[in-house]
DNA sequence: TATAAAGCTTCCAGTAACTGGAAGTTCAAG
DNA sequence: CTTGAACTTCCAGTTACTGGAAGCTTTATA
């Protein structure tokens, strides 16, 4: 498929998937008339990109993520570690999307939706979970 | 308390809260020798931005969402529709990290942790959710 | 079949959000 | 009182795109 279907299904800008053709994240075959051709795992990868980073991981922390995706050469222990770091920072973004969902929450529940400017609750914003 | 005190309690280095300063995202006081002195509720915006650029939000998303952090001024429906917004995307963000985790996980406790290369759940990275 | 529009190509320049380093000032310890 | 760490400003470099020009290919319409 040309590069405007693979943007549509990975819901990644035209311009964008060529940059990651130039550092290297994928490959995708060449038609004859010099057309790029995507095949469906390299959609997959684009959906795989498109995510990742717009939950905050570096493209060079995407590089890592889809070395474990279809690289069948890399050994499986190494994939382990990789995906356990990962883990761990995943589970952490978790925590602190759910409690900036909580306080939205809150404040969507309990402010009036008029004009009275007063919404003590936005404190939470900052997260003060821990001891200050 | 000055920008050395103020990075460690935020976790973003010196450098990108001069940054956040010069693009009006916080103004701390000054101090009689020309440095910088943070408040108590500077450090809770830093941390606030620390955590919301981590999870992909961009400046100005952070710079609208501070913007129901601690000003008064600022109607309340306004205030609504903005967290709103952002509960949505929240939301959709959440899903994804759950997903992601969950093929991690899977990834960690399927793969052998030895030198076998077979780890084929690995095609959950790219979250087959849709219809394709 | 002509031709215009849409979609593709490369290349180069610009933007967003930092990040590093130089050059100089101020503070805290010995 | 001096040395080093921490602070200041300023300017240049990096990452990750993003926009636009100039040109080729495909597709839709007259």
């Amino acid at each position: 498929m040309n590069i405007g279907t693979a943007s549509e299904k990975s819901g990644l800008p035209a311009k964008t998937i060529r940059y990651y053709e130039d550092i290297g994240l994928l490959r995708p075959d060449r038609a004859d008339n010099g057309y790029r051709d995507y095949s469906m795992s390299d959609v997959h990868r684009l959906r795989f990109l498109q995510r990742s980073r717009s939950l905050g991981f570096s493209v060079e922390e995407c590089r890592q993520l889809l070395s474990l995706y279809g690289d069948n050469a890399r050994e499986s222990a190494d994939v382990k570690s990789i995906a356990e770091t990962k883990l761990v920072e995943i589970d952490r973004k978790l925590a602190e999307l759910t409690e900036l969902r909580n306080t939205l929450r809150h404040l969507v529940h309990n402010c009036h939706g008029d004009s009275r400017p007063d919404c003590p609750i936005i404190d939470g914003l900052s997260g003060r979970t821990q001891t200050q």
